[in-house]
DNA sequence: ATGACAGTAACGGGGCGTGAAAGTCT
DNA sequence: AAGACTTTCACGCCCCGTTACTGTCA
């Protein structure tokens, strides 16, 4: 926001990539997730990572590949799982997300259908209020049919 | 259901006891568990596990302790996960089983909650419809709603 | 006094990260 | 020709299961 900048001020590029196209070579990547290249060539033999390769045969990772690379890093150096308990933990944390997801979805539309319900009701209520003749002299009430708005006949957006 | 069973056939036992109480030492734990007594100790020290104690400071093993350890046993050794993997795993199997057990009872929620509102929707129509009465005299429809069966009375067997 | 418990310490095999060697391509 | 990639192999540390030793209690 200030006006004048140093001249030869670092310059940075921003380049806009999918997350899942595979950009870096092994040595960048490594130093991206602060390992050794030799160990990634180690989790793609064991089948942990999958970068993608160039025509050339060369891999290449994805920001999602270092991303997961980070996650395998800091499970091994930090909680001192194995490679196995890894694998494992990364399949666990998978269902455990799917989970969530489908535990906020189901909350979402039992709300939905808490309030479509309670429109619904109200509809019936109004619609039946509606035909209703206020009538003296009798217990009894009376309805016009004939054009009457059937209460009922919006039953489109509920069934799945 | 033989008649005849041999006199010396080997007799057995069964004993109710509660899952969580501590009823097995070590030694029978670990046979039990099909591990070395000394793993066990090494577990409880890592926290993976918790006997009872006897009143002598013998550790005493119930059923859901040599059930977990066998969970652990098959970890490690079918899998190779190293006791940090276990540790983790285990956690993240408490929180997956927990949050099964939510969705379960969202599901048995929202389901009950389907239910009451169609039954008061019920309600409400039926309370409306016994307020109107048969008119003669008119080109308009008639509705007897005391007894009628009115034609969208079902509407409950359809979701899902 | 034998046997199962408790605890601490040391051995050893395997997992896994690192380094080295040899080959290919630009 | 130099450098970064590829692969395979070997060294070495550390985890962890086992064994061994010692002490206590019935």
């Amino acid at each position: 926001v200030t006006a004048k900048e140093p001249r030869h001020a670092p310059r940075s590029t921003r380049v806009d990539v999918a997350v899942d196209r595979g950009v870096f070579m092994i040595s960048v990547a490594a130093e991206l997730a602060e390992m050794h290249p030799q160990t990634l060539r180690m989790y793609e033999a064991r089948g942990l990572i999958e970068p993608s390769r160039s025509p050339k045969g060369t891999r290449l990772y994805s920001q999602d590949d270092v991303e997961r690379l980070r996650r395998i890093q800091q499970m091994t150096a930090e909680l001192g799982l194995n490679l196995a308990g890894v694998e494992r933990v990364l399949a666990l944390e998978l269902e455990l997300d799917e989970m969530h997801a489908r535990l906020a979805a189901l909350e979402r539309a039992a709300e939905l259908a808490r309030l479509e319900m309670a429109a619904e009701l109200e509809r019936v209520r109004r619609s039946f209020r509606a035909e209703i003749v206020p009538y003296s002299g009798s217990t009894t009430a009376l309805v016009r049919s004939a054009d009457a708005k059937s209460p009922f006949k919006r039953r489109g957006r509920d069934a799945r």
